[in-house]
DNA sequence: AGAGTAATTGCACACGTGTGCAAGCTTTTC
DNA sequence: GAAAAGCTTGCACACGTGTGCAATTACTCT
């Protein structure tokens, strides 16, 4: 009290009971007489006391720290992640821990730092788990689980979309627009997400006999998109499609294709990207892309973290979050296959086959 | 170690040695013999041990934790910012723990929730502090910064851009390149950063004899900025030059100019924003903006926060940081004093005065 | 009223670490 | 070779909390 912090034996003192008496007033569920707690409650307000939750946390063993690791934020993607994830484990009575990586530098040294503080969870947003740190959170009993990145260990659990899914639907949606030259921006090859988009891309484009397909690689990041875009749109014959591995990359592609080549969009060159984030509804870009729905993700991954560290699940879940195929500007418009759901314009060609059955 | 965590006395048993031995192992500076401190390492490594940082918080009563708050990660300015502070406390040996709150709402619920976990510091990014959390900090002893915005209390800690020297500078460009009607486009007006660039702004142009001023709340968000836009575009009158708050609210503007009611920019109405944020430079807007240095406010945050935690200095610093007015196409260019730097067009009329004398 | 039961309370220990203090040991110095 | 000085080391306490256990108190029922 001397020194300024004040702790529950200051409490104790003042209302005339035991510490202990003062700890359980401060317990959900504890038993206390309503005669105690008053008093208590009284010292407390008048005190200012609150519980040390490092103390609490030293006790109990738990932390009600949360770690989220993220890679980079340039994407616009990863904040409004980062901040539905806060808002959700504010709301479960979690604090979150934050740490920056390198998105492609390992995380080793920073799990460390991490596992030092006890978390009771872990959060790995487009990072890529190795083996070896995967068997460091088993054998320490944390958590984890992954957002936007999966991995083959079955174990580990993760929240994607369904990027597959995605990706199929923006072969469909391309070829129905009459495209013939397809190419594909990639982020990192090592992440899954990439894989999962480009393959199933790719697959859906060779099963309707597309062999005019070209990749290049954007590597997540502006500057590597632009050298992309320019690669793939000075080439003899360019694409007349671009699906690109997120929308950061596609806006950056759409700047090069307009004021840099000169190209008119979709006219002249059709741009797809995938997450939906924020700028993509701009006017000056418009861009059509697979939205990715954040806080739906987000709510899944602090679900997942919550049923194993409440619950006492013992995880492996891979969730996959659907996301509709959101139809704007930036890509030529096939004739049929669009419908319009809240003033914005979806790629549901299921659906329509149902109105027309209907009708 | 049954449980899975062990302990500086598990390592303590298999090298032979005391727990205290231990522990001075991995304190630095203590004082332990050679002999020993090889067998400890030894045991530490094959058994994978590291000291846990809540027992040593506890302990020590420092935490090495870091509470950042921001209001809002919309305006891409704040995920910059707390990538940079993330990344410059990692460097410094602390963790950061991140809290959300409205931003025009008080925080003082928050405010509990970081006190009770025995934080080293507080950064506050866009949130308005009351004196009365003003107060409770300096009460517990917890050193606090502002970052983008001040406040009366001189005690308090903040960094800033130079505000009203940008703001000015803005005034003056936007004066020389011969516009004639001033608008205005205000963040939040309870927030100084607000304050600040509006009355240095205002007072400029009214020094210049400018009667002709107008101003709309677009309170840092995009839609108010379109609303605001809307507001001021439709008028009899319109204004010819538009600055915004910042540059979140800049890039809204500009597209409802141009794409709603089919204004050119800056043919038809010059725009200027603040921040310099990522996409200010990208081609669809080449918006003449005042930076802020994100990395550079970061830095003196942190450092201002190291300062009063390990050093003993006692804060109340204010902080400001100049940036320079970046002159690119969203404004109409005055006819002189534009330098050209590392590719970049500043707005500097001194230097080139001086480079005038000098011929 | 007395016995039996339920609720409340305090003691004491545990969580895992850092560190002052004194004792033990090693090295230096005369 | 003995005394002095300097390193190391272990003991024991502190940090602030939660909780099992036993003791005490309050309450209920016959």
């Amino acid at each position: 009290m001397s020194r300024g912090v004040i702790t529950s034996a200051d409490v104790a003192l003042r209302a005339g009971v035991s510490r202990s008496a003062v700890s359980r007033c401060f317990t959900p569920g504890a038993s206390v007489s309503s005669k105690t707690r008053g008093r208590v409650m009284e010292a407390a307000q008048a005190l200012g006391y609150r519980p040390n939750a490092i103390a609490r946390s030293l006790n109990k063993g738990r932390s009600r720290m949360i770690a989220v690791v993220l890679g980079y934020m340039d994407n616009p993607f990863y904040p409004a992640m980062l901040e539905r994830l806060a808002a959700r484990l504010q709301a479960c009575g979690y604090r979150l821990l934050l740490f920056t990586a390198k998105p492609d530098g390992s995380c080793d040294e920073l799990f460390s730092e991490i596992l030092v503080y006890q978390v009771d969870g872990i959060i790995l947003g487009s990072i890529l788990l190795t083996s070896a740190l995967a068997q460091r959170c088993r054998a320490a009993r944390i958590p984890l689980v992954l957002v936007n990145r999966t991995t083959d260990d079955r174990v580990v659990s993760s929240v994607t979309a369904d990027n597959r899914n995605g990706a199929r639907a923006v072969a469909d949606f391309l070829l129905a627009g009459g495209h013939k030259r397809f190419a594909y921006v990639a982020g990192l090859a090592s992440s899954s997400t990439n894989h999962d988009r480009e393959t199933a891309f790719r697959k859906r484009l060779t099963e309707a006999g597309v062999s005019a397909f070209i990749r290049e690689e954007g590597a997540y990041t502006r500057e590597g998109a632009q050298d992309a875009a320019r690669r793939l749109l000075q080439r003899p014959r360019p694409p007349d499609a671009i699906f690109c591995a997120n929308d950061h990359m596609a806006l950056a592609v759409m700047d090069v294709a307009r004021f840099e080549l000169g190209l008119r969009v979709p006219e002249d060159v059709s741009i797809v990207g995938y997450d939906d984030v924020a700028s993509a509804a701009w006017p000056s870009y418009r861009l059509t892309t697979v939205e990715q729905p954040v806080d739906v993700m987000a709510q899944a991954a602090v679900d997942s973290l919550m049923g194993r560290i409440e619950g006492g699940q013992r995880g492996g879940e891979q969730v996959r979050i659907p996301g509709e195929l959101v139809v704007r500007d930036s890509a030529r418009r096939p004739a049929s296959g669009i419908v319009t759901v809240d003033g914005q314009d979806l790629w549901r060609p299921r659906e329509r086959m149902k109105a027309r059955a209907k009708a």
